[in-house]
DNA sequence: TAAAATAGTACTAAAAAGGTACTGTTTTAT
DNA sequence: ATAAAACAGTACCTTTTTAGTACTATTTTA
């Protein structure tokens, strides 16, 4: 089912809740635990990936915690995706990697797998971590555009899937 | 890594050989195997998924085998992933189902994951089998149009995401 | 100096994936 | 008729990945 693993499920989670609660100063691995009712290790394990992605940022101390390192319209689904469970590919038989595929003399259509992987980064990458927030929280037609991470963000990627098509 | 299993990563690769031999008659099991370096009782497996998903027809006997049960251009890579592997989704937690997630009751931002779940999705049903044999393997901005499936086509998705921003 | 928080590492049990083997059924050609 | 070539279905086992926990060290504040 192309399933997200556990650590990156529950860290889309812990993150809608510093999103929602960004205003307060900072928030420590136990509030995150309690209002998330997930184990007090876990949490902390996932806020220390989050950090070393560069997601969060911490403060030790008795009075330390976490806060976010940006704005939640700035940071996107598929980043966190990325922080937490590595590169949004669907295969790692790409074009730039070697040696991965036992059959990759054999295999033909190498080069169109970064065809599928763009297509899926791409709708990721534009998805922003304040639509996790927002009071609607189904898509509409209307919507799509105040969901969506504008081009002069901080993402390197330019190309557009799925414009719209003007015969309908 | 969000990865396909093999068996889904082998079923577009065995997928596109059909759809690139698709003037051929049938293609047997052992054509494939012998085509992609992949083991028989594997690309049988894989064949027999295909069929039971309605994405192949076949036929028995010592001139038997497997063909496209349509054109290239109306199956999808979503299509193929679906059949394969399950529901287009990265999490299981959507609104319509129940139980699942055992935090579910504390769960606050359960209804936008269909946002996550819809973006890529519909990203990967538009991504027809075609593109996967078109001599030009990666989209260009030009390409983007002609290597999608119109509106028109047997999907119920009526959503379009990434629309071009009209201001760059 | 004690308490509350982050930082880092290592281990283990459970679940999923990947692959193979075996047996049965259908059709064609001799 | 019967053998061969292909599809059809099921069950099993091994390996890898995931999920979760435990433990220890470090930092800061009151």
């Amino acid at each position: 089912m192309i399933q997200l693993n556990k650590h990156t499920d529950y860290g889309i989670v812990i993150l809608t809740h510093f999103a929602r609660y960004n205003d307060a100063p900072l928030l420590s691995a136990k509030n995150i635990s309690d209002a998330t009712s997930l184990s007090l290790p876990m949490v902390s394990k996932i806020l220390k990936q989050l950090l070393k992605g560069g997601l969060l940022k911490s403060y030790q101390g008795v009075k330390g915690g976490y806060q976010l390192s940006r704005n939640p319209d700035e940071i996107s689904i598929g980043e966190i995706i990325e922080v937490l469970d590595g590169p949004l590919a669907l295969t790692e038989c790409t074009a730039s990697t070697q040696g991965a595929c036992k059959t990759e003399h054999s295999c033909s259509i190498k080069p169109h797998w970064a065809a599928i992987n763009r297509v899926m980064r791409d709708a990721l990458i534009k998805l922003p971590l304040s639509s996790m927030t927002s009071p609607i929280p189904l898509w509409s037609e209307n919507d799509s555009k105040r969901n969506q991470i504008q081009e002069k963000t901080f993402y390197p990627l330019k190309i557009r899937i799925g414009e719209k098509n003007e015969h309908d």
